[in-house]
DNA sequence: AACCCGTGGAA
DNA sequence: TTTCCAAGGGT
């Protein structure tokens, strides 16, 4: 179960789950509250309303644990750098992970390449159209073979994701718990909900009631203050946003040095690129700007503060320039052995696969241009020249 | 089953 | 400043 609720209920003592004597819910009428609010109230979302069940694949992946706010920022363009399958599956993975830095969790990426590269070699590149199916690709766990299933291809089958999860709990009384029966008992009670087959062939009633569930929880039934006012199901829910939850992982704080190193190669500008080890835990053979000891930066001031978080921790970033031929001392401080140090053009920044936070600070420092979205009009975009 | 994997907006 | 946690999956 995911972690999410209210600090003051963290320490309570979380009561043994009861058994559910009252009336159930009723499963007809709770849908027809659901839709009619989802109707005129779904947000407008670029994957909303898509018949590629490619595309249906790659927003849901992009989803996983992940806020729709930072899928919009990477959804059209990922799409038009890999267009389809094939393309997805032609890349090679650096160009693949360039296209995915800043949206965390790269190994999603790695398995949405080899999935797509396996369904081309050996299903004729046609995306399977069941969840049992969908569930043995790598990347596509019991969520989003579900959501697939249900979105692009009218499956009725129901998705529990944390919004679910929040809505049953709230719904029905249920602690948050984190328990094979907890699960189960969520999971059963979205089946029950879910509509047992299409009412017309075009429309998906199966796939729509799941995203209205999601809605409902992403944009009312909110793990802090829900707007329950607002809710359509509110008279039948038990706890009116009330419910318990589980203590959070205590958050960090850790201070973090990097080295921007720029030179000239010709007309071109080119800056100092570390590559992270393969077999590194965290974001393995990506790129990011050297990291610099703490004790070498006595006396200097840095061009840029930051904050950066990774997991439960909080990083106070700051970026030093080496500023020119004469000042060796930030460059002699880098403890990275020589050959994973690379000069790289600014101009093919986009490209690499830079972890999120070396994307951040090229970017906020001018060094490396924010790509515009290619409209299907314009002939060509802005080319990605630094300003350096 | 418990733990690990990224990120950043909002409060 | 610190905390919270988002359309999870793999091991």
């Amino acid at each position: 179960m995911r972690e999410h609720g209210k600090a003051e209920h963290a320490n309570d003592p979380v009561p043994a789950p009861k058994i559910i004597e009252e009336p159930e819910l009723d499963a007809s009428l709770f849908r027809r509250k659901l839709m009619t609010w989802y109707r005129s109230h779904a947000r407008e979302l670029p994957w909303r309303g898509v018949n590629d069940p490619y595309r249906t694949w790659v927003s849901e992946v992009m989803l996983q644990q992940t806020r729709v706010a930072a899928v919009i920022e990477h959804y059209e363009r990922f799409l038009q750098r890999f267009p389809s399958m094939l393309a997805l599956a032609l890349a090679p993975e650096p160009e693949v992970l360039a296209a995915w830095s800043g949206l965390g969790y790269y190994r999603r990426a790695r398995m949405l390449h080899r999935a797509a590269k396996f369904v081309t070699s050996e299903l004729g590149g046609v995306l399977p159209d069941t969840s049992t199916a969908l569930r043995t690709l790598p990347g596509i766990g019991e969520y989003t073979a579900a959501a697939i299933a249900s979105i692009a291809f009218g499956e009725s089958i129901a998705v529990v994701d944390g919004n679910v999860e929040r809505v049953l709990l709230r719904l029905t009384g249920l602690p948050e718990e984190n328990s094979a029966t907890a699960r189960a008992f969520v999971r059963e009670q979205a089946a029950m909900l879910v509509p047992r087959r299409r009412v017309a062939p075009q429309h998906n009633a199966a796939g729509d009631h799941n995203q209205a569930m999601m809605e409902l929880g992403a944009t009312i039934c909110l793990p802090r203050s829900p707007l329950c006012l607002h809710c359509p199901v509110y008279s039948m829910c038990k706890t009116r946003g009330e419910h318990l939850t589980q203590p959070r992982v205590v958050q960090r704080s850790q201070p973090a040095a990097y080295l921007l190193s720029l030179r000239k190669s010709g007309t071109a500008t080119e800056v100092l690129l570390e590559q992270r080890d393969a077999k590194a835990s965290l974001m393995a053979g990506m790129y990011e700007l050297p990291p610099l000891p703490q004790d070498a930066l006595e006396g200097r001031e840095p061009i840029l503060r930051l904050r950066h978080s990774i997991t439960n921790t909080n990083y106070y970033v700051q970026v030093f320039a080496a500023r020119g031929p004469q000042d060796r001392g930030l460059r002699k401080a880098v403890p990275a052995a020589k050959a994973d140090l690379h000069w790289t053009r600014t101009s093919k920044l986009n490209s690499v696969p830079l972890t999120g936070l070396a994307r951040k600070v090229l970017q906020r420092l001018d060094v490396m241009a924010v790509q515009p979205l290619q409209m299907p009009d314009e002939s060509i975009a802005e080319s990605s020249q630094a300003r350096f």
